[in-house]
DNA sequence: AATTAGATATACATACTGTATAATTAAATC
DNA sequence: GATTTAATTATACAGTATGTATATCTAATT
């Protein structure tokens, strides 16, 4: 006789505690095999970053469905441990619009540096999947509504969309990636990016 | 009895018209390719651009050598096809240094616009390649190489480095592509990208 | 003791890069 | 005209990748 499958209430803590220190494991291993161990590090495959987990490629799909799932987790993973939204109150706290714009680009440069290692492999990554799949499209917009914002702020202008892109340009990674070499220290290459959005900012106040 | 290889004279003028006319298929189609058909567009393989090209995969083995082989003759036809290299004699030949990287900024716009269907996934592509393989590097260095002499030609001074990093990254695709967005006209992008790169100029000229 | 979520084992389908070997075709040489 | 040659094709194979399907195992919970 085939007994029916009785819906019986389940709340397990231990068990939710162990599946979230499995894809705590898993999205650790993935990180550390996008930033590279230096030398030459072995391709971004699910089945290189479940051997790093210490677990099979199949318990990678029944955590985040696929890579992209993963690589949305991963963004999400590196955005909270870096506190990127904390601190944006911080910027919009700011009385002086100037000094706002200031304070994000801080905030930003601390993001890129911190995750200067990840982001590079992760950005290349990422673009292939249809060309940014939408999720992470949206990921990255959140920097442009920002800046909208503080444009704004700045008074109202009809330049503003052009000018917006030129900071969501001179903000962004790339920005912060190309400047980083040669050995250049973080903090100059932050007052290298500050000089240059000031200048730009100052161009579009003085015209009015 | 097998009959020794002989090592008969060989200039064919037909057979090498008809394999650079393969050749041409090949890399028209992989351009193609690359572009999209703005909708869904089929992925980057051999497979696709072969069949697009009305031959073989292995064709395009024997013509390319590899995907980057590929890849690299991709390139090299995008910059012959926008004279990218005869453009470049008439930068040098301007006296004025400022006027010559005003001359530089708009020769790399033209040819950023000239192929900013081609370059978004042609960039991505060549990212995953370990890296970018040195070959695809070394023709982007080629970039880094002009402006380090245009900044000499500004006067000696000690961050040169730091500028010519500076204008490498407000020079770069990702710039021009960044700004080239809500329909802006590319002659608009170009006048924000000489504005910007004047402006960080400006800046180290005055500090000496 | 029975149920359940999470993880594993095994297998399979599909697609891509790259290599190897023989066959085919048309042009050039003797 | 017979032979050699370069380019292409046909067929097969190895290796790796993503993703899916199904059954099994394990330990926590009821």
């Amino acid at each position: 006789m085939v007994v029916k499958p009785g819906k019986r209430a389940y709340r397990s803590v231990r068990r939710a505690e162990a599946a979230d220190e499995t894809r705590a494991r898993i999205l650790a291993a993935a990180r550390r095999l996008l930033r590279g161990g230096g030398e030459r590090s072995p391709a971004f495959s699910l089945e290189a970053v479940a051997q790093q987990a210490g677990v099979t490629r199949l318990t990678v799909y029944n955590q985040f469905e696929s890579k992209l799932g993963l690589l949305e987790a991963v963004f999400d993973d590196m955005a909270r441990e870096s506190r990127l939204m904390q601190d944006m109150p911080a910027v919009f706290a700011l009385p002086d619009p100037h000094a706002a714009l200031r304070q994000f680009v801080s905030v930003m440069c601390r993001f890129w540096d911190f995750h200067r290692r990840t982001l590079p492999r992760f950005d290349a990554l990422t673009r292939l999947d249809d060309e940014v799949a939408a999720s992470l499209k949206a990921r990255k917009e959140r920097r442009r509504v920002v800046l909208t914002t503080l444009v704004q702020r700045l008074g109202p202008r009809r330049d503003a969309a052009e000018l917006v892109d030129l900071l969501y340009a001179l903000t962004g990674f790339e920005m912060f990636d190309g400047l980083s070499v040669h050995g250049r220290d973080a903090a100059v290459v932050e007052e290298l990016m500050q000089a240059t959005v000031t200048a730009a900012v100052a161009r579009y106040v003085n015209d009015g």
